[in-house]
DNA sequence: GTCGTTGCAAAGCATTTGCAAGACT
DNA sequence: AGTCTTGCAAATGCTTTGCAACGAC
C-alpha cells in the first residue's frame, strides 16, 4: 500500500510530539485517508461506528482530527453549513473550492494565476501569507440543470442571500 | 446625516417584506452602519447594551443581523474564530480579506484580475457563481514586526486553533 | 509503572427558536 | 385592532473538556 509513507509521517509526527500511536488514532487516520472526498467529523465518526473495527468515540474523532490538522495532514474548511469539513492533504497540494449552495457538493479547482496574484497582493500590503481559503459559492452544473428545469427563476431566498429583491445603493 | 440614503433603502426593504421598522431594528441598523470595521454579533450586542438607548436583546441582534445580510446591507464572513463577523456593504462594493492569525485584524483588498479569473474558472466547470469568499491568512505588517522582534520563528500551526498548550518538544 | 489517551457525559459557544407579552402601522 | 416583534429562556448543533478508567511505551 502506498499509504505507508504518509502513515510513517504521521507516526513520526506523533513521536515528535511525544504522543502515542493508539489503535483509535490509527483507525481514524486510516479511514480519513481512505476517503478522497470532503467529510465532516460526524460523517467520519459514523463510518467508524458502522464499519467493523475498534470502537472509537466521537470525542476522539474530534481530538484526532484536530491533531491531523495541526500536523498538516488534513485541512479543514467551513463549507457554510454549521460544521467543518475535512480533506486530507496527501497527494494534491493545494486547491480551492466551489461549494454548491443547493446540494452542498464541493468541487475542487486550482488556478496558479490566482495564487500568484494573491501573493502579489500580500506583498503589496506587507502581509505575510501563511495560508488562504477561496470558496466560490453558487450552483453546480447538475443543480443548475435541475433548477432551470424546474423553472426556478433564481434561487428561493431560503438559500441565502442569493436573490435579494434589491440592491441598496449608498451614495458615496 | 449621510446615512439617510442607506437608511431609506433599509426602510424600503422592510416595507417590501411587510416588516416593521421597530426601534430595535433602527438602533441595530444605525449602530452597525456607524462602524467601519468588522464586528461580531456579540460585539454589536455589547455596544448596544453599553451605550444609551432602547434596550435590545441578543436574539434581536441576531435576527436583525440576519435580515441585514439577506437584504445585502451587510456581509458576514467567518474569520476562523468560532463566530461570524459582519461588515456593512455601504460604499465599497466587494473586497476580499486578509485575516491576521495573530491579532485577528482584518484588512481588505481587491484584485479585479483575481475576480475575473474566478469567473473564468467557474465557466470552465459549468458552475454558476453567486458569491465568493477569499480569505488570506497570515500575519499583518504590525504582527510580523512584533514576531520577528521576539525571535518567533516562521508561522507555527498552533497559532490558528487557539490551542493554549504549545508543542513543547517540537522543532525549536 | 508512567503518563498520555479514551469514553462518557456534561459543558461551552455561537446562534436559533417557541411563546407570551408588547409595539408598529 | 391586527400582525409582526421582542425578550426571555430553553433548545440546538457542533465541538470541547473534566475526570476516572485504560493502554501504549
Amino acid at each position: 500500500m502506498r499509504q505507508t509513507a504518509i502513515r510513517n509521517a504521521f507516526e513520526a509526527f506523533l513521536k515528535r510530539r511525544a504522543l502515542k500511536l493508539t489503535t483509535q488514532r490509527r483507525r481514524i487516520f486510516d479511514r480519513a485517508f481512505e476517503t478522497h472526498e470532503h467529510f465532516s467529523a460526524e460523517r467520519l465518526y459514523r463510518w467508524l461506528v458502522d464499519e467493523p473495527g475498534t470502537r472509537v468515540s466521537r470525542a476522539t474523532v474530534y481530538r484526532t482530527l484536530g491533531l491531523l490538522v495541526e500536523g498538516e495532514f488534513m485541512h479543514s474548511l467551513d463549507a457554510g453549513r454549521g460544521e467543518l469539513v475535512y480533506e486530507h492533504t496527501a497527494g494534491h497540494q493545494h486547491h480551492d473550492h466551489m461549494v454548491c449552495l443547493s446540494c452542498g457538493k464541493i468541487e475542487e479547482f486550482v488556478d496558479p494565476m490566482i495564487e500568484e496574484l494573491q501573493l502579489a497582493a500580500c506583498v503589496r500590503k506587507g502581509f505575510e501569507l501563511v495560508d488562504h481559503d477561496l470558496r466560490l459559492l453558487g450552483y453546480c452544473k447538475a443543480c443548475r440543470r435541475t433548477r432551470s428545469a424546474m423553472g426556478t427563476p433564481a434561487a428561493d431566498e431560503t438559500a441565502r442571500a442569493a436573490t435579494p429583491e434589491e440592491a441598496p445603493s449608498a451614495g458615496e
